[in-house]
DNA sequence: CGACACGTTGAGATATATCAAACGTGGTGG
DNA sequence: CCACCACGTTTGATATATCTCAACGTGTCG
């Protein structure tokens, strides 16, 4: 039902700002393929990222009860996206409640996610941010079919990072090399490599609930 | 419609729990009086706030897509409480797709709510984000009729500050003391007063779009 | 009056930021 | 095919914000 609201496939360059905060919107992305993130940058340009999305996720759907957005989206990597019109949404949520009930509630995973965020930047050290991130993101492409549960691709720098976990680019760099040396995590040339997962959860003090996945069994 | 579905009041005690992440759960809150707050907590109980709510705000809502909420939910000061029955959102949204989609706004304002404090959290010096979170509060209980935008009650303690700016309660008196220092705000036995509202918006970054409160005058 | 919670202060420790430089490395144009 | 450039990574030295621990003050309530 979704997918024949799609009007357009689009391929989007990486590092494209797609879209900005207060921009009227009327259309949201099913991301079909590569990294998105939605940011707030402060007044002097420094970026605080507060989601990122990977295929199968639905960016932008806060945009369309809300109407406008609190913060941008831009791409990461080069990606696919489907575009949804608002007015397809309209027209599928008036005839079923059930897939309405289904829209929403995607959206309060995102809410799900930020809450995880805030303990991560509230409660946790630099080296249990990374971590954090790291086991979320293994857990989520897990669930996309995009990780075997040690290995996956994820093609950010490590600039990135530090926008994600609230920290600089050099002292994510340590970090690394501290999660290299402990042997709890590699993340180099945009693989990460996670040889002994309990223990870099344990490290993030993760727990996988949050995500509301389906067959946990998956993820641990 | 709403008012219509509401079970039963009840009256709460300050400092209790409410909702533990994980309970199934088949009814959300209204709050018509005092502070609730949601947080996680930490391996070693350290605790961080995802939100707090004042009067007016439906409070887990969250609670009736997911079923069982990622986190606790608990009252900081006395309380009186709305209850209603998932069933009657049931009966309700079935019957009115309208209200169904307010619902759901009411939760995206919740996670555009998370997203501001991610960027307080990961771009925020200590002062920046206590004063981001007075801001905050000020515009919510203004819009709730609470604050006459200068000064309102807030009876929260350091340690509560503490747990929502990811800080130690050592370090958020000092900080306290510094925005008193500079006449930017004073925070003492359950009042704040912003003598320059302005100023304090500027020192914590704070735009008072993402609370996508009408009549936004009432905010500056 | 004493107990307890909350607030305040000080000294010292530590995590993270800042600044600056060097190092790879993949891509591009000559 | 090589030289070079841009970008990301790595490292070192130093600065600073925040934490930790411990003590003391203050108000409230039984």
């Amino acid at each position: 039902m979704l997918e024949s609201a799609v009007a357009e496939e689009r391929a989007l360059e990486p590092r494209k700002i797609i879209v900005r905060a207060g921009d009227p919107l009327s259309q949201s992305l099913l991301l079909t393929e590569g990294i998105l993130s939605r940011y707030i940058d402060d007044r002097h340009g420094h970026r605080q990222l507060v989601a990122i999305h990977v295929a199968g996720d639905f960016v932008d759907l806060h945009g369309y009860p809300l109407k406008v957005l609190d913060h941008d989206v831009g791409t990461m990597t080069a990606a696919k996206v489907a575009i949804v019109p608002h007015a397809e949404l309209d027209r599928i949520t008036a005839q079923s409640p059930e897939l309405a009930r289904k829209l929403w509630y995607a959206t309060l995973i995102d809410a799900a996610i930020h809450r995880a965020w805030l303990f991560r930047l509230g409660r946790l050290d630099a080296v249990g941010r990374v971590a954090h991130f790291l086991c979320e993101t293994n857990a989520r492409l897990m669930a996309a079919g995009l990780s075997d549960g040690h290995s996956f691709s994820l093609p950010l720098t490590q600039t990135d990072l530090s926008e994600i976990c609230g920290l600089t680019n050099v002292h994510v760099n340590r970090v690394l090399r501290q999660l290299r040396e402990e042997r709890l995590c590699v993340f180099r040339s945009s693989l990460v490599e996670i040889p002994d997962l309990e223990k870099l959860a344990a490290r993030a003090q993760f727990d996988p609930d949050y995500l509301y996945i389906e067959a946990p069994e998956l993820v641990s």
